[in-house]
DNA sequence: AAGTAGTTTAGAACGATTTCAAAGTAAAAA
DNA sequence: TTTTTACTTTGAAATCGTTCTAAACTACTT
C-alpha cells in the first residue's frame, strides 16, 4: 500500500495511466494535503515544463473525484475547489480571502448527532469552522 | 419583533422598500425556512403573477444576504443556493438529488473544537452530515 | 414640486465548466 | 507484431450562472 506508486494507482482506480493523468498524479498524488482549483493546477503543469489542455484537466478532475482519488470542496466560491486530502476531516475557512485550513478529524468531537432520515444512511460529516480577522 | 412587518424589516435593514423588494420579502421573509436558488425564485415570483429581471432578483439575492436576511449556503453545486433561515444551523445533504435539510442547532453537539489559528475569531460552525441511499 | 441618490432593466459581457468532433493513444485481440 | 477497439485528448465553440452597463425609473429629501 505505502509501496505503490502513481501508475498503480491510477490501474487500481480503474484509469489508464495515460500521460496526462501520470502528469496529474504526480503533482497531487505526492502524500502533501492541498487544496487546489482547476487553474492552480494548470498554471503548475505549466511550470513544471509540461502544457495540457484545460478541457484534459476538468476530465481528470472528475475522473480522479469519481474514484475517490481526490474530493471536492463544498464551497459558495464561484470557482470548484478540490482537495487531496481524502480521509474524512474538517476546515477553517478564512472567509475573507477563501483560504481553507484543514483539521484533523480527531480535532473535533461530535456527540448527540442527529438522526438521520428514514432510507438514508451517513456517509461522511463535515465540520467547517468559519473564521473572521480578530478587532 | 414578532409583529414587524417586511417593510419595517427593509426599513430597519436599510434598504429602500421598492416594489421589487417587497415582492421577493413576501416570498422570502415568510417564515417559513427553506433553500432556494436565483432561478427558483424567478420562478415563483412568475407564478405569482409578477416578473422581476433576473438582474434584479441577482441584485436583491445580494443585499438581502449582506444584510443579513437570508445566508448562502456552502455547496459545491454550480448554482449559487440561499437559505431563509438564518439562524446558526447544520444541514443534512442528499448527495444524489442535492436536496438540502435543515438541522437545529441543538441537534448537534460538538465539543472538543480545535484551536481557532492566531489572528483569527471564530464566526460561526456548520455542520454538513451528507446522506446517500441505503441499500 | 423639484432635485438627488438609489434602483430596475434588457441586453451585453464575463468566467467557469462542458460539449463537440476530430485526431491520437492505450489496451485487447488476432 | 499487427490490427482492432475503446478510450482519451484537444482546441474551439457552446453553455450556464452571474455580473456589468448605461439608460430609464422611482423613492426619498428638500
Ligand atoms: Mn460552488
Ligand atoms: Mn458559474
Ligand atoms: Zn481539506
Ligand atoms: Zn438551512
Amino acid at each position: 500500500m505505502m509501496l505503490m506508486n502513481n501508475k498503480e494507482k491510477l490501474r487500481k482506480a480503474g484509469l489508464r495511466p495515460t500521460k496526462q493523468r501520470m502528469i496529474i498524479a504526480n503533482i497531487l498524488l505526492n502524500g502533501i494535503n492541498r487544496h487546489f482549483t482547476a487553474e492552480n493546477l494548470q498554471n503548475e503543469i505549466n511550470s513544471s515544463g509540461n502544457s495540457m489542455s484545460i478541457a484534459t484537466i476538468y476530465n481528470c478532475l472528475k475522473k480522479f473525484r469519481n474514484c475517490g482519488l481526490i474530493k471536492q470542496v463544498e464551497s459558495s466560491k464561484e470557482t470548484a475547489i478540490f482537495d487531496t486530502n481524502i480521509d474524512q476531516h474538517h476546515h477553517f475557512l478564512d472567509e475573507e480571502t477563501g483560504e481553507l485550513i484543514d483539521i484533523e478529524n480527531e480535532e473535533i468531537n461530535l456527540f448527540k448527532l442527529p438522526e438521520i432520515p428514514k432510507g438514508y444512511m451517513n456517509s461522511g460529516v463535515e465540520v467547517l469552522i468559519k473564521l473572521k480577522r480578530q478587532n
